[in-house]
RNA sequence: ACACGGGUGGCAGAGUGGUCAAUUGCAACUCUCUGUAAAAGAGUCGCCCUAACAGGCUGCGAGGGUUCGAACCCCUCCCCGUGUACCA
């Protein structure tokens, strides 16, 4: 398996038209122009993003030319992918591009933005934002609404007598016609974006005259087939402090472990099947989590905060001794546990604050340091 | 514009005059167990006060009204859906 059966085998979903078409001309030595664009609606990334980074970092190595778009244009439409209902709220572009800021500071850790191939980044609202209307109409030219609509999402909504909004409606449109300004020929993005992709190729063809590829990446899921990254309320963000995001990848479900060696570390395949190996042959998968726990680290911040994270780690969780990376230093006034961890905005209201004491989960360690549940320290200056 | 249906806690979805701080499911949180995994079990899940029992306040789109008493009835307004109409 050399380099070029990687970047079509590992973490990629599907790849259009073919896999076969996109080998041929990767094996004539063709060096391609390609994007993934990401619409900046939140600020923080999550470990799932990773696949798609990872992915990229493997065309860069391969010499292709990468670009980084930012969906700071796309994002004003509101991607409708993966929703139930209609959004309520639009963003503004200046909030997108504040938010990209954070964004490539992560994505830096990943994918290289200097050096001798250097990986480009654009925003879409350079061009979407100067599209006429004219523009828009002979972009709309080239689809037909009952294309648009067979999208499962909307034929559920429609099912339900839920809307569709128009604005949302058009947003492939506007992803497709991304492809065209940049004039790429290969979009990647996650298996929810397949539709936008597509929508852009068929751009492509019709206004460029040539064939966009189009590569899926898997979402990253456990072996059940679970999202991992972003259940609610429990993101695994990418700048996560070392030691944080050591736990929290100790917390994953073990059978998370392969497919987050797979698809979001850069461990060579073959030591990915030995780990595998490892598992079936009865090994405790603490072990496995923990080296996969490690490699992150280490690849997102530094070998060396990976081992310091591990320590803290088996100090903390394993030895039940407190750690002092994830203690949170707080100021409140004397007085009451209760009211001083709802002055210092560690829990919401006296209630519940009084319901965690009931509950046993505030531990007193030494003078002014407390366990809150099971993973948070808190320290009163 | 008209007709009909609807707006309830993070989500889904009950409730249609007192027994509703609001059934239930999911999510979340805590504890036990453990490998901080999973599974399982026990519990919590508006706010304030109390050591505790008790008590108080706010709350079912917004505002007003009827009533001893309203998420529930009436009026006005806002929003959503469906259908019909309009489309010089």
């Amino acid at each position: 398996m050399d380099k070029i059966d990687e970047l079509l085998a590992r973490g990629v979903d599907k790849i259009y038209p073919s896999k076969e078409a996109l080998e041929k001309v990767l094996r004539s030595g063709k060096k391609l122009r390609l994007y993934q664009g990401f619409d900046p609606t939140g600020t923080q990334l999550h470990i799932g993003h990773l696949v798609g980074f990872r992915k990229l970092r493997q065309w860069q190595d391969l010499g292709h030319h990468v670009i980084f778009l930012i969906g700071d244009g796309t994002g004003q439409a509101g991607d409708p992918s993966g929703k139930r209902g209609a959004r309520e709220k639009f963003m503004e572009r200046d909030e997108l591009r504040a938010n990209a800021k954070d964004y490539l500071m992560q994505v830096a850790k990943i994918v290289n933005f200097e050096g001798s191939n250097p990986v480009e980044i654009l925003y879409n609202s350079d061009w979407l934002n100067e599209l006429k209307l004219v523009d828009i109409l002979h972009i709309a030219q080239n689809f037909s609404v009952q294309q648009l609509i067979e999208r499962d999402m909307y034929q559920e909504r429609l099912k339900r007598g839920e809307q569709i909004n128009l604005r949302e409606f058009l947003y492939p449109l506007l992803q497709g016609y991304d492809s065209v300004a940049m004039d790429v020929d290969l979009e990647q993005g996650g298996t929810d974006q397949t539709f936008n992709m597509l929508a852009g190729r068929t751009l492509v063809k019709n206004m460029l005259g040539k064939e966009k590829f189009v590569m899926t990446t898997p979402l990253l899921t456990d072996a059940e087939g679970n999202k991992i990254g972003k259940s609610e309320g429990n993101v695994i963000g990418v700048t996560d402090p070392p030691s944080e995001l050591f736990a929290k990848i100790m917390s994953l479900k073990d059978s998370a472990i392969i497919n987050c060696f797979t698809l979001i570390t850069a461990l060579p395949l073959n030591s990915v099947a030995q780990k595998e190996n490892r598992l079936k042959d009865g090994e405790n998968p603490i072990n496995l989590k923990k080296e996969l726990a490690a490699q992150i680290v280490s690849e997102v911040h530094s070998p060396a905060a990976a081992k310091k994270a591990q320590e803290e780690f088996e100090k903390t969780f394993q030895k039940r001794e407190v750690a002092a990376d994830l203690i949170e230093e707080v100021s409140a006034a004397p007085g009451k546990i209760t009211d001083r961890l709802v002055e210092a905005g560690i829990v919401a209201s006296k209630s519940e604050a009084k319901r965690l004491e009931d509950q046993g989960a505030i531990e007193e360690i030494e003078p002014n340091l407390y366990r809150i549940g099971k993973r948070k320290f808190i320290r009163f200056k």
